[in-house]
DNA sequence: ATAAAACGATTTTTT
DNA sequence: ATCGTTTTAT
């Protein structure tokens, strides 16, 4: 056996966790020390060394792509796919339990996973099903407290008001909730791990089944673990399996949705005879970028304890420019980004601007597209959260089940037919009284006479509607399915007919979504015995997608600190540090939550590999008005300050100058800027109001003569330029 | 059913 | 200031 490929890339303390015995292991992984290559490394050797089998092997990650990242590293390394091995999420690994073992866990065959927004509007429709006024429960927070309990591993009969008022209130909606989830066969996502949990810890046969299965179990990020994930985790291992964790305390930054940073300290109490590893060289950053980064994280509390140390260079001190106010933070910003790109030190995508607030990235974004700097903007909405995705999901769920109440709800009325919240209201109370589904109650509704006869027809033309889509899409395969839900159930004519660019977008997102229905890999353990339609809505239900579809080329990248752990680029940019904003002010009454802040900047200079740019801003409006006098965050004067320079690019003082003339990044390659005049084959002639975006995205405002002004996309528009 | 007006929230986000 | 949601008016 020839184990060099394996240790060969490894550094002692690597090598010393991967070849580890078979007792519990923690691997307290420093940023960009080499964690995920740890876990993948793990892997092969027990595949090929220890023999054994990948079938044993139970790896869980927090993101699908942390999972596909590691199943494609995995089998580069070992140079073969490896199919049996369960690789997923805690949620994708829970929801394929359920799946096996539905009826041992009081589900129906055929459950249906409530994302987010799917729970949402379900909460809220209780709220007024109970009669609670929705301004004060809010739903979002009625949610909140749902999600909160069931982490804890709380169900609504085991829970108490103690007289509290607002507790009996919230266990109502919460009791409610579960009648609704159990009526309707819902499973959200809090769900998926509460009921895998309970399967197992009520079956001693399945969980000796699944002990005996998984010898090994890998935890990817295990800082970011909650209550109810740590009790799965340990209910796998039994005693007799080891779990290997992986994680790091000083980057634990979602306390606030419920992650137990104890989990990791605790780990050697909870597992005997755990062997603790560090490793705490780090490839990535220079060594002032390190040092900036322990002295800071230095001053928190009961940390593991851990210090990164690199033996590259030295590298240049981190730069601070005090900005006069948020637009001249921008110009700064952009001023230095194009030092570096026209010095050929880095292409644009190995630069990132950091804030902690998604509101921060709109002044970015305006100077970037005044300056011609191409960006991509992280966040938002992703591909299977919109509306029109969801939609179209929706009648593809109802087509195939009509007793699926949420996507009824959902669509009954998308687009528009008739069917308004009083014809609703009286379906729901059919429902609900003789206990049965929406769609047996809009069918036996037909013959009562509860209904006006204009809403009893809008009604069952709907049911028409359904039954034909289900029969027409029987024989067709799921991209041929999708297509003709979209055409047949009237949502592309929906969108179609509005014509603004927000409608339009609409449509291709609907096009785009066959594309992908087409392109669907069902190659997936997680997906095992699942017919490809089914497979595809889980697909669509447990992942987003990708935030802006296609990667563009070469782009400066805008992300909230947040979503930049785990990534890295050349240069950073940590912006917008001042105290109330960095940390924030909310987090400023508890220890707990001014330390998180610490670790979020912690983690964000982290992501530079040889420059780090801080700045703040002296002035900056916020909510419509301007604070002044801002104070530089407590984190600067954390650091050495020999090692933060304090830039002044520019002698002067920064007059802020409006130049509403937008000099367009797009002239480079179709020589369109503002100003111009425009031929377009259909709208004639127009000229060139304002543009935004970049590469791909790139989109002008034209104001043509005949039909007046339009947003248009640059790539699809065809303009052409009159001199 | 659609559009205008009023209202309200506004840290971070994955599944 | 701005965006999304809900209410109200047509």
């Amino acid at each position: 056996m020839d184990v060099t490929p394996i240790l060969d890339p490894l550094n002692d303390a690597q090598r010393a966790a991967v070849t580890s015995g078979n007792a519990p292991a923690l691997v307290v992984a420093g940023a960009g020390s080499g964690k995920t290559r740890v876990l993948v490394h793990r892997i092969a050797w027990l595949c090929e060394v220890e023999s054994v089998s990948p079938f044993s092997l139970l790896a869980v990650t927090f993101t699908n792509k942390a999972a596909a990242e590691m199943r494609a590293r995995v089998e580069s390394l070992l140079n073969h796919a490896v199919g049996g091995m369960w690789i997923g999420t805690f949620h994708g690994i829970s929801h394929r339990l359920l799946r096996t073992h539905w009826q041992e866990a009081g589900l129906r065959e055929n459950f249906q996973v409530l994302d987010s927004d799917d729970q949402l509007r379900l909460v809220k429709r209780i709220i007024q099903d109970l009669g609670l006024d929705d301004s004060k429960w809010p739903p979002k927070q009625v949610c909140g407290y749902i999600n909160a309990r069931k982490e804890e591993g709380l169900r609504s009969g085991r829970l108490q008001d103690q007289g509290d008022r607002t507790a009996r209130q919230l266990i109502r909606a919460y009791v409610a909730y579960e009648q609704e989830c159990e009526r309707t066969g819902s499973v959200d996502f809090a769900e998926l791990l509460l009921r895998s949990l309970e399967l197992l810890q009520k079956n001693a046969e399945i969980l000796a089944h699944y002990r005996e299965k998984f010898r090994h179990i890998l935890v990817d990020e295990f800082q970011d673990t909650n209550a109810i994930q740590y009790a799965w985790l340990k209910t796998f291992a039994g005693k007799e399996n080891p779990v290997f964790a992986v994680g790091d305390d000083d980057q634990s930054i979602y306390g606030w949705r419920g992650a137990r940073i104890e989990n990791l300290q605790n780990f050697e109490r909870d597992y005997k005879n755990t062997q603790v590893f560090r490793l705490e060289q780090n490839y990535r950053s220079t060594n002032t970028i390190l040092s900036v980064a322990n002295s800071l994280i230095d001053n928190n509390r009961g940390r593991m304890g851990k210090r990164l140390w690199t033996d590259g260079a030295a590298g240049e001190p981190v730069h601070l420019y005090a900005a006069f106010n948020e637009q001249d933070e921008a110009r700064f910003v952009a001023d230095r980004i194009k030092r570096w790109v026209e010095a050929g030190k880095t292409r644009r995508d190995d630069i990132a601007v950091l804030y902690r607030s998604n509101a921060q990235s709109r002044v970015f974004e305006e100077v970037f597209i005044s300056q011609g700097i191409p960006y991509r903007v992280y966040g938002g909405l992703r591909f299977f959260e919109r509306a029109e995705i969801r939609d179209a999901l929706a009648y593809l769920r109802l087509a195939k089940n009509p007793d699926d109440d949420p996507s009824f709800e959902r669509i009954v009325n998308v687009p528009p037919r008739g069917i308004g919240q009083r014809t609703m209201a009286r379906v729901r109370e059919v429902a609900v009284r003789s206990r049965i589904t929406l769609w047996k109650a809009a069918e036996n509704i037909q013959q009562s006479d509860l209904l006006a006869a204009r809403a009893a027809n809008a009604l069952q033309q709907f049911l028409q509607l359904m039954r034909a889509l289900e029969q027409d899409i029987q024989d067709l395969d799921l991209a041929a399915q999708i297509d003709h839900i979209i055409q047949a159930s009237g949502l592309m004519r929906h969108h179609g007919r509005e014509g603004n660019e927000k409608a339009e977008s609409r449509v291709e997102n609907l096009q785009e979504l066959v594309v992908t229905a087409r392109g669907f890999d069902l190659d997936n353990e997680l997906y095992a015995d699942m017919q490809p339609v089914d497979a595809f809505l889980v697909h669509a239900a447990l992942e987003a997608g990708e935030g802006q579809g296609a990667q563009w080329d070469d782009c400066v990248q805008l992300m909230t600190l947040h979503a930049a752990k785990g990534l890295e680029f050349v240069l950073v940019f940590i912006v917008g540090l001042e105290e109330g904003l960095f940390p924030t002010g909310m987090s400023l009454e508890e220890p707990g939550r001014l330390e998180e802040e610490r670790r979020l900047c912690y983690v964000g200079i982290t992501r530079a590999c040889q420059q780090l740019v801080f700045t703040y801003a002296e002035s900056r409006r916020r909510y419509g008005t301007d604070s002044y006098y801002n104070s530089p965050s407590r984190f600067i004067g954390e650091m050495p300050p020999e090692l933060v320079t304090e830039v002044r690019p520019r002698a002067m003082i920064a007059t802020p100058v409006h130049h509403n003339l937008k000099t367009s990044l797009f002239a480079q390659d179709t020589g369109i800027r503002v100003g111009d005049s425009v031929m377009h084959a259909k709208f004639g002639k127009g000229v060139v109001l304002d543009c935004e975006g970049a590469g791909t995205s790139a989109r002008v405002q034209v104001n043509f003569e005949q039909k007046g002004s339009k947003w248009l996309v640059l790539a699809y528009a065809n303009l052409a330029k009159l001199a």
